[in-house]
DNA sequence: CTTCATGCAAAACATTTGCAGCTGG
DNA sequence: CCAGCTGCAAATGTTTTGCATGAAG
């Protein structure tokens, strides 16, 4: 994970380039979006920045968000079953691991995966523009707890 | 894909196996199941079952269909932007290719990823049961035409 | 016959949209 | 100032659920 700090910075030049306006609830969803690293839902990002912006409406958190995805800068994880996740530090395409019982997203660092795009474009004419690589599974501690 | 007699067949003995009761509506289903490669989503098999049987609820595909993927018998892949698609005829996970112009989803055979599982389990410590590995793209054929 | 499946309508979700009023620059 | 943002509520689209009727075995 990048520095939160500079992540922010970053977050707020791009919305300025384009002439969208720096709103408290604006800056609230990126800094939540740019300091965690457990790909939070847009309820969660509401539930933080209730603390601060009591009367933030969820509404305002999907239309920044939906910002951030359309310029980029946010990557949209589906899991088909309800509740989109965000990734506001690796907006690009990456593998991820998902325990399935503990819930747990954590980025794949394994060398192996890496050119798999590239393979899959030499191999079948596609011009391969994006993917999704996960594994669901469980992990260590959870072995663990469960046996 | 399998031969679709044989996989009807096959379904039509997994339900008879759990007691399950072989309703005309049901056949209709596995029947769209068993014989679609092009991955059908439920409303799609809907508008298919019309034809023989004009007063099937969408309900009843939706349950059917669950019914299905709780006995193993179809992969679910779902893609954030709704409405779900179902894999009768190789419900274990597997690798897809997506074009993202025509819309089309087929079967990726690549050999370079099928061992991809087991290295990120050996790497990572997680015991993988299963994972999704998706690649978005253009076609061949929808590159001919959009240049 | 008895139990389970169907079909309808309503509910349950996550997400989007319309719009009046507010506010950043 | 005033274009663009917020917050509310209503709309949307997909999937699920409750329940009375109907049909499989």
């Amino acid at each position: 994970m990048p520095d939160p700090e500079t992540r922010l910075e970053e977050l707020i030049e791009k919305l300025r380039e384009r002439n969208y306006r720096i709103t408290p609830q604006r800056m609230a969803v990126l800094k939540i979006l740019a300091i965690s690293d457990g790909h939070p839902s847009v309820e969660q990002v509401h539930e933080q920045m209730k603390v601060d912006f009591p009367t933030t409406s969820l509404a305002t958190v999907y239309k920044t968000v939906t910002l951030l995805k359309e310029m980029g800068e946010v990557l949209e994880l589906g899991f088909g079953d309800g509740g989109n996740r965000y990734d506001g530090n690796k907006p690009y395409p990456h593998p991820h691991l998902i325990c399935t019982q503990c819930g747990a997203i954590e980025d794949l660092e394994v060398g192996a995966v890496y050119d798999i795009p590239q393979r899959v474009a030499r191999d079948t004419g596609y011009r391969i523009v994006s993917h999704r690589l996960d594994f669901f599974g469980v992990c260590p501690d959870c072995q663990v707890a469960g046996s």
